[in-house]
DNA sequence: TTTCTTGCAAAACATTTGCAAATCG
DNA sequence: CGATTTGCAAATGTTTTGCAAGAAA
């Protein structure tokens, strides 16, 4: 079941990047971060590394703003919402109620396997400073 | 308020082919839909018009799976889902309950204006055709 | 004529691929 | 040894940019 590859260098390395970081680095970001360490593996070493680790299920791979897929080595079940003021990715860990999905279910035909959620809105941070202003 | 620029030819096209599209085209389907009309604009042309429409309201904006970006004509209120099977992608209507969201908001700290949410599952063809393999 | 749009080609990113060399089992 | 993994550079796919020429107000 767990046909597991190696978990070598360059993986176990990059695996620890990301579970340090909460601010669910991309494959630029992680580079970045191995530069600052005076490691550094190929670009195709880390986009492997990423992939493979997402496979093996010790990260997850989300989309959120931008072009670049973005990694998380919270790989529980949860969500995320973004600060449209300053980009602030926080965690979600309050699932939906199973009657809206049945609902969704029902009224579209579709068995639903799973879900991602991108919730946009204003950070307490933000929402503060906005009241600071007025 | 409504600061609008020209609708021009190209964009007016443009708007045209999203809009008898319901399978969310990304550019560059368009592209290759304006050459099946036999016209053909600049691909910057054509990026520009989508951003146009978009900030105009006439479109949406919606990243599914892949990395490009899909329009929509349909520019009200709802999700998608799309099946894993066959990447048929589904409208749906049905909103998030609100005191799910409140609960949301009350944990986060966040103020919540806007949800993109991504559904992935079975379509009902794609289930029929499963059910029939076995 | 002043401003907005278009076309074109090049640039900018994010990511993948092909293949030889290195490493793992 | 045979299979997997790495490094490198080049290719791919998507979108943006710079700038000159063209169309609109």
């Amino acid at each position: 079941m767990t046909r597991k590859g190696t978990l070598t260098t360059p993986r176990k390395t990059i695996l620890e990047i990301v579970s340090l970081s909460s601010d669910h680095p991309s494959a630029a970001d992680v580079i970045d971060r191995l530069k600052a360490r005076g490691c550094c593996f190929a670009y195709a070493t880390v986009y492997n590394s990423l992939r493979f680790l997402t496979q093996e299920g010790l990260l997850r791979e989300v989309k959120l703003e931008g072009a670049a897929s973005r990694y998380d080595a919270r790989v529980e079940e949860h969500q995320h919402i973004i600060c449209t003021s300053c980009g602030k990715v926080g965690e979600v860990f309050v699932g939906p109620p199973i009657e809206w999905l049945n609902r969704i279910a029902a009224e579209t035909g579709y068995r639903i396997d799973k879900q991602e959620f991108l919730f946009k809105g204003v950070c307490p941070a933000c929402r503060t400073a906005q009241i600071v202003e007025e």
